[in-house]
DNA sequence: CCGAATCCTATACGATACTG
DNA sequence: CAGTATCGTATAGGATTCGG
C-alpha cells in the first residue's frame, strides 16, 4: 500500500466529526449508550447511533445488549479499536503540544493579510 | 486541555480530505505547485490551493515564490509541519496494518445483516 | 505556471418527533 | 433506556472558466 492510500484509508474511518471522540469515550472499558451521550458533549442521538454502527461494522467496537428491565446496552472497544486509540493518542498529544503555536501563527498570518 | 478538545482540535486541522495527503507529498523537501497536483491523485486546483493556504496559515507549510520566467513556486514543510508528519505516520502505519482486517469485518457485518 | 472566482451538488450533520 | 424516521440546512468539495 502506498502512503497516500494509507492516509486516505485512515481518514475514511476516523476523519468524521465524532468517531475519534466515541473511541476516546470508550477508553476505560464498556460504557452504556446514555452515558456515552452524556460524556461526548454536543453529540446528537442520530450521530451517536450512526457512529457506533460504523465502528461496529469495522470491528472496532462491540455492542452488548442485556435483556433486563430497564434495557441496558453497553459498548466497548475491541482489541482492534484499542490499537487504533493507541495510534491516535500520538496525534492528540501533538495537537495539545502545538495548539498555542498554531493559534499564534494564524493570528500572525491574518494580520499580515490585512496590511 | 481535555482529551476531547485535543481530538477535536487535531481533526479541525487534519480531518479534511486533502490536508494529510498534501503534508505527505511534502515529506521529502520542497515541491512545486504543479508537481504537487500531479503527485496527489484526484486533487483539484481549487482544493490544492485552499489546502496550501490553510497549512500556510497554521505555520505548517511555507510558500517560496521565485521571480523567474516561467514562474516557480515551491512549498515546503516547516519544522512544525514535519513534526505533524511524524505524529501522523503512526496512524498511517496503523491503517496499513489493519486495512485487510477491517475490510473483512465489514463483509462479515454486512453478511450478518442480510440474513 | 500558478492561481482566483464562480457555480453547482452531494452529503454530513442537527433538530425534532416517535417507538419497543 | 435505547434507539429509528424524517426533515431541513450548512458546507466541503468538484468542474469550469478566467487572470497575472
Amino acid at each position: 500500500m502506498t502512503k497516500g492510500e494509507g492516509i486516505r484509508h485512515m481518514l475514511d474511518r476516523a476523519g468524521d466529526k465524532w468517531t475519534l471522540l466515541v473511541i476516546g469515550a470508550l477508553e476505560h472499558g464498556p460504557v452504556r449508550y446514555t452515558e456515552l451521550q452524556r460524556s461526548i458533549e454536543g453529540i446528537s442521538q442520530r450521530m451517536l447511533t450512526h457512529t457506533l454502527r460504523q465502528l461496529q461494522r469495522d470491528g472496532l467496537v462491540v455492542r452488548d445488549a442485556y435483556a433486563e428491565v430497564p434495557p441496558r446496552v453497553e459498548y466497548a472497544l475491541t482489541d482492534l479499536g484499542t490499537s487504533l486509540l493507541d495510534a491516535v493518542t500520538v496525534l492528540i498529544d501533538w495537537a495539545g503540544s502545538h495548539h498555542d503555536e498554531i493559534c499564534a501563527n494564524r493570528v500572525g498570518y491574518d494580520a499580515a493579510r490585512e496590511e
